[in-house]
Formats: C-alpha cells, structure tokens, sequence
DNA sequence: GTATTCGTTGAAAACGAATTTCAATTACAG
DNA sequence: CTGTAATTGAAATTCGTTTTCAACGAATAC
C-alpha cells in the first residue's frame, strides 16, 4: 500500500501505459513534503539527496500529477507556476501577503455556495475557481 | 478635459516628472477600447492605424497604465498577462469558459463582505484579490 | 535468459512572454 | 531657442516553461 497521492498515481500510470520509475516515486514522496513548490523549488529541495534527478524529469512529474488529480497548478502572481498536493480532495483558497510571502489557507463554504449562485445565473458550469485575496498579513502591517 | 482615465493617467505623469507623448495618448484611447487585451492584443489592435508604435513603448504604457490605477493586470492561465481598464473603480470578477474564451463579468458584494470577514479572521488586511470560476458557458457545455 | 519495444531520463536547446539595452529622438523647463 | 532628461522602437536579453534527442531502462515477447 501507499499513501492517497501514490495509489491515485500509480493507477493513472498504470492506465495510461506509462512506467513507474524510482525518480517519480523520488519526486512525489518530496512534493508531499512541500507547500506550495515551484517546479525550481521542488528541485531544489531534492537536490542535495538526489543529485541525479534532472529538473526536466522533476517538471514532467509535476505535470503528471496535475494531470491525475493530485496537484494543483497555483499562480500567485510572483510569475511561476506553483504546485500543491490536492490532500484528500478539501479545497482551499488563499490569503497571500505581498511583503512577505506568507500563505494562510481558508475554506469558506458560504462563499463556495454563492459562486454557485452567479455561474447559474449566468447558465455557466463551473469546473474550477480561483479566489486569492493579496493583502498584508498581521506582522508585516 | 478628458476621460477619467486621461485625467487621472495625465496627473499621474505630471506628478512623476515623466512626459505626455503622443504615442502614449494613442495607447491610452485605443485600451480603452478594448476589453481584456495582452500587450500583444493591444499591439496588434494599433498596427493598422499607427504600424510607427512599437511594442516596447505598448508594454511601457500598459504598465504605466496599471501603476496609477486606471488598469488592473489580469491572468487567466492562458499564459499571458492581461490589462483590463478600471471604469471608475468598479471592481468585477470573472467568469471564463475554458473552451471558447468567453469572460463574463460579474459583482457580488454577498461574497466581497464575506471575503472581508475570512480576512479579518487572520488578521490580515486585503489590498486585492481575484476570484475567477473556470468552467463552459451556455453554448459550449 | 535474451531480444525487442517503447516509455523515460537528463542535458541542452528552443520557446515565448516580459523586460532591458541603447542610440536616436522628443518633450519641456529655463 | 537651448540643454537636459525622458521616451522611443528595434534588437537583445532574461527567465520560466517546454521540447528535443541520444542513452537508458522497464515491460513484454520470444
Ligand atoms: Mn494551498
Ligand atoms: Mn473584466
Ligand atoms: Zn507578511
Ligand atoms: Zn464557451
């Protein structure tokens, strides 16, 4: 067995015809660790343990796990593309503070219920939002 | 006289000890007519009528444009920053059908108050924030 | 086991949007 | 006017993302 992110995963792998190799198994297990990685972050953090995994080899698994379900692409504006394990399917938005960087996640389930409202007021489906609210956070005010 | 935009732009210049070109009026009138450009579209959308404006001097503006806050910048994860003029500070958000490109805009103070309060439950001030819902339109689901 | 196949890897190259450089030009204060 | 400093447009550069390609490796066939 493994953990959520891996069965998920190693069932799509396994779907598409594709190979399950050491270096994604490297790169998931490290993004699982991380926050909010960059692909420049996550390879990085793997750097020091595993010298021979390629930053290519690491944005393609990123990729994959987008692709699958268990990453989400994040943009918050600081101009790359930021990845964060999906957890179990609870999702969150973001309070970003622009001095500092800090992220604090919320759920606000009264929210998610009146975005409802205005896609279908608007005869819209909504697949997926994004709400970010920039600001400063308590110690950089 | 001029739009509201071509005043507070003017004095934002004039308060900068920057200068009032031609080219940057041109700039300014033909953004106004557009909706959600890129630098690109809004390139592209004077050629015909000024091929002598170069995209450097486009970029330049669109950024001087959203420094004194007649533009907001905009992304829509189609890889590009957009510009989006302001019309007299009333904020919107959007909804952007991932098929055909359409954007519907939309306000609802209910979850601006409600974004508010999330906010002030971490201490934190907002200075911005987005919210967009991905998703079809009527015509393409 | 060995061969064949086909996906994977990592380094380097290519890509594309954003930004900067620089020499010529222009706005505008004095 | 004149001098000075900002502006311009073409080209070059930057920087994150994506692709290429030859070597490699996992899965399957023989
Ligand atoms: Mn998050
Ligand atoms: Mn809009
Ligand atoms: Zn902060
Ligand atoms: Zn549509």
């Amino acid at each position: 067995m493994g953990s959520y992110e891996q069965n998920i995963f190693r069932k799509y792998i396994a779907d598409q015809g594709l190979k399950t190799t050491l270096q994604r198994e490297i790169i998931l297990d490290e993004f699982l660790r991380l926050e909010h990685p960059s692909t420049e972050d996550l390879y990085q953090s793997l750097r020091s343990k595993h010298q021979n995994i390629g930053y290519a080899t690491v944005h393609r698994a990123l990729k994959l796990f987008a692709e699958c379900g268990i990453a989400t692409v994040r943009n918050f504006g600081d101009g790359a593309q930021r990845f964060e394990p999906c957890r179990e399917d609870r999702h969150h938005d973001h309070l970003v503070c622009t001095r500092c960087g800090l992220i604090i996640e919320f759920e606000n389930s009264q929210i998610e219920k009146l975005q409802q409202q205005v896609a279908k007021s608007h005869a819209f489906t909504v697949l997926d939002h994004r709400l970010e609210l920039y600001g400063l956070c308590e110690r950089c005010k």
